[in-house]
Formats: structure tokens, sequence, C-alpha cells
DNA sequence: TATTGATTGGACTGATCAGTCTAAAAATGT
DNA sequence: ACATTTTTAGACTGATCAGTCCAATCAATA
């Protein structure tokens, strides 16, 4: 049994962050986590305080490197109409090409929320409401450069296109065929024409 | 011990699925159930195979008498665009109301689709399928009385409107406040207008 | 009233759960 | 080389899980 020098406290993370992603918080055992991450019983409970506190750690990894790490790439794209249409294209393509349907740990954990505390409630609504704020921020911006109708409602549309966004995550995860899945995404770029 | 008369099996049955509805089918344990519909462990599995089995029965009873007979009630309404409008109300009303956000069973197994076997899968695919169909049969009709517009699509159409009630199913079990979720249902009303 | 079959209460199983604890091993500083 | 601190390995806890089993109890029929 030789010495490993100290795990790398991020990997461990973004390793837990994969299996609640994928089977979700009641499913997921201590064992499912040892196993991915390859950390021993005490290593785990000794650098996190449980269970519960990890899957902190991996909601905010996720919300951090994954959400918004997706918005920045987004907030790239010039035309706010192609970014509007890139997000849902990407979020698409996930779900068609993700092999454990795992969706959006966001969306997926909301739908638990009643189960979980104020913190992790708080994450969750944080993290959406980012996903919220952005798209308001493109449809104004697009209002700004004509490129959008002004008579669209930035706010009321962006929360509309977050709804088409959770649908697509959940109905992705198994009850959608990928037309109807595409369906979705034609409506939502109606809603920004 | 007083000897009682045999139980009403749908009864049960109802009880059941008011649990699995409120915790979601890994968080409900056999003494959950034994405690709501009052049974004895041997009865209950005298007169169910087990615990996915009744869950079986209970969500074959959602689709039956809550998701489908939901639809039922709508089809007595003349005018199509009413009809998608009182859906979308009652969903929201639904969310605000009920103090557990249950949400709808059928969605909420959605997202654990990937953890459960073909039979139910295909239980939810097909009561998700039924809501599409229905609304897209709603679309069609008006267009037919030119009642709404012969430029939607109203198959796609339908299915963005299956994915925001799924949206306002899943975001309204707490990550969302009322106005968000009216703002979702006033965005639905876009697409058939 | 005696027989039969369904239903009951509740003990019991083995598995698994999250989390604790201890002692050995490894790294670090002097 | 020695003492200190961190990490490891893994046994162990008590709780809970789904599911099994059986003797006692009840209703119905003859």
């Amino acid at each position: 049994m030789p010495w490993e020098k100290t795990f790398d406290i991020q990997d461990v993370v973004d390793k837990a962050m994969q299996v609640f992603w994928a089977k979700g918080y009641v499913d997921t055992s201590i064992a499912d986590l040892l196993e991915a991450t390859g950390l021993k019983r005490s290593s785990l409970y000794n650098a996190f305080g449980g269970k519960r506190d990890l899957f902190v750690k991996a909601l905010l990894k996720y919300d951090r490197e994954t959400s918004r790490a997706t918005l920045s790439r987004l907030e790239e794209i010039e035309d706010p109409h192609q970014v509007i249409q890139t997000l849902f294209e990407g979020v698409i393509q996930e779900a068609l090409t993700d092999p454990d349907h795992k969706g959006c740990l966001l969306v997926n954990t909301s739908l638990e929320l009643p189960t979980h505390d104020k913190e992790i409630q708080t994450i969750v609504k944080t993290g959406l409401r980012a996903v919220e704020a952005f798209l308001q921020r493109q449809i104004e911006l697009g209002q700004a450069r004509s490129e959008l109708p002004e008579s669209i409602d930035p706010q009321e549309t962006a929360r509309a296109l977050v709804a088409l966004i959770t649908g697509i995550r959940v109905l992705g995860r198994g009850a959608f065929e990928e037309s109807a899945l595409r369906s979705i995404a034609a409506q939502a770029l109606r809603l920004i024409a």
C-alpha cells in the first residue's frame, strides 16, 4: 500500500458531480461515490463532510463550470437570435448524444427541490435565474439592435424559454423522440420572431 | 384486533398514488405506503406483488383518472383556444395551491425514466403522447373553425405546449415564483395566436 | 358447528444505507 | 533520526430498506 499523493479536490468533486448528475441525489450511494472517485471512505468523509456536503459542492461546480460556462461561451456570439438558436441546438444535441440521458443537473435537482434544504434550493433557484437573466439580456440586446421585434416582452419570453429548455431536459431523458425535441426548439425560435 | 372487511383495492392504489406523487418512487418506502394505506405488510404484498407493481398500478391510475380525466373535462369546452388557456390556468393553479408541490406524476416519473424499466417507460411515454395528441387535435379543430391561424404547425406547437407544461410542472416545484409561472402560460398562448 | 381459504399481525431475513472510529502508514518539519 | 500531522484502510455501528414467512384470526359455506 504505497502512499498516493493528496488527491485533487476539484477532480473528486467533478467525478462526484457526474454520478449525482446521472443518478440523482437519493439514488447515489456513498459506495457509488467511492467507486467513481477512487477515494476511500475515510478520505471522503475527511475531505468533505458527507454526502450532502459533497452534493452541494458538485451542484455549485455544475452551476459554475457547466451551466454558466456555457452561457459565457454563447455570449461571444454577436447576434442575439443566433445565441438563442445555438443554445437550443446545444441542449438538443446533448439530449440526443448523451448515452446516459443525464439532462441538466439543475433541472434534475429542481424536481426534487421539495425534499432538499434551503441552501440547495437557493443554489438551484439562483442557477436557473441566471439562465433567465441571460436570455432576457439577449432579447433586450436584440431589440436594441432592432434585430428582434419590440413587441415581445423580454422577461416573459425569457421565462418561457427557460421553461422550454426545462421541458427538453426532462422529456429528453426518454419520453420524447428526436423529432419531438426539435419541434420544441423550432417553436422556441417562434417566440422571439 | 377485530376483523376489518376486505379493503378496497382502488382505494389503496389511490392512496399509494398520492405518496408516490408527493415523494417520488425511490423516496417512497414500504413503511410510507403502509402508513398511507392503513394496510399491513402482508396484505400489501399479498394484494400487489411489491413496491414496483403497486407503483405501476398507481401510475396507470394517475394516467387514467387524473391526466386523461382532465383532458376529457376540457374537451367539453367548445372553443379550442379557451381549452388550451383553461388547461394552462389549471396547471398553474395547481402549482400555486398544492402545499406539497407534487407537480405531475407523469412528468416527475419522466425525469427518473432512465432508472425505470420498459413497462414504466411505456406508460409515461404513452401518457404524455396523449396530452400531445389532445393539444394537436384542439389546434387542428381551431384551425378548421378559423379560430386559430393556419400558419402554425399543429404537431410542432402541441409538442412545444407539452414542453411548456412540463416546464411549469418542474419549475413550479419551487424554483419559479407565481409571476414567472404566469409568464410561461402567457407565452404559451402566444404560440397559438 | 366444523371445515376451508383468505387475511391478518408481526417477527424475521439479508442487504444496503450513511456515517463513525481506530490503528497503521505516509509525508512533513526539526 | 525523531516527533507531529495528515491520509489511508477497513472494520464497525445502528438504522432502514424491500421482501418473506407463519401462526393466529376471521368470514363463509356446508
